[in-house]
DNA sequence: TCATTGTATAAGCATATCCTTATACACACA
DNA sequence: TGTGTGTATAAGGATATGCTTATACAATGA
């Protein structure tokens, strides 16, 4: 059963925004898959540790994007108390998914694990 | 029956970042419902015909939008030969409807009518 | 053909965006 | 407590964005 819980123009466009970069756009179908640390984002894209560091930072001062610290790590994820949460899913629904990215990075012994 | 056809990363950002601005947002609902030409867009914006122009252009140059002259006037609306055409229409669906505002145009005699 | 109306383009300006490098802060562990 | 590793913040620069005003172009109709 569909929610057709109606959204604000304004706030809605500012989501779009965040969404609107290819960085974070992929940083975000990646966190919808799996839960992500900053080092590893940083494997990830050709960019610096403070770009990554600062494209998460918007996604999480808009709420959609929560932060987890694990020791030295910490793990950023889709937020799942944001009013968005849902909608954002069906806008990144249809992009490839990223999991081999991450598999990359596991076989490069690159990937953070807590557990 | 859904396609889930996959979306290229990149060209999904770009047509975000055209939605994230909340003017084009708003223009794009509105042609998701009505074709609507450019001095109906004046009315229903506070903003001068050039910067109208220019969303519209960008929203062309993209191929999401199509325009069609009649007479004196060009008529803008959703391209439905758009590869994003569907996607869009995800994307938009939970935004208020905004037909009450050119029902507004239509009370003060500011529709454009050409049949 | 000329004036009017609708639309597009050009140029310029203020601000936003996205990156960089340098540096500070937080935690782990010897 | 000191050092290494992970992350955040600060500052600054190049480019992008979104508006403005001025002007050009396109279609209509007297």
């Amino acid at each position: 059963m569909q929610m057709n819980e109606k959204l604000d123009i304004e706030m809605t466009a500012n989501v779009l925004k965040l969404l609107g970069d290819k960085t974070r756009l992929t940083m975000i179908k990646i966190m919808s898959e799996h839960e992500c640390c900053v080092c590893e984002f940083v494997d990830l894209f050709d960019m610096s540790q403070p770009a990554i560091s600062q494209h998460l930072r918007k996604l999480k001062d808009s709420g959609i994007v929560k932060e987890a610290r694990r020791g030295q790590w910490i793990f950023y994820s889709l937020n799942p108390t944001s009013s968005y949460f849902s909608y954002i899913q069906t806008v990144i629904k249809d992009l490839p998914s990223l999991n081999f990215k991450l598999e990359e990075l596991t076989a490069q012994g690159k990937r953070i694990c807590c557990d």
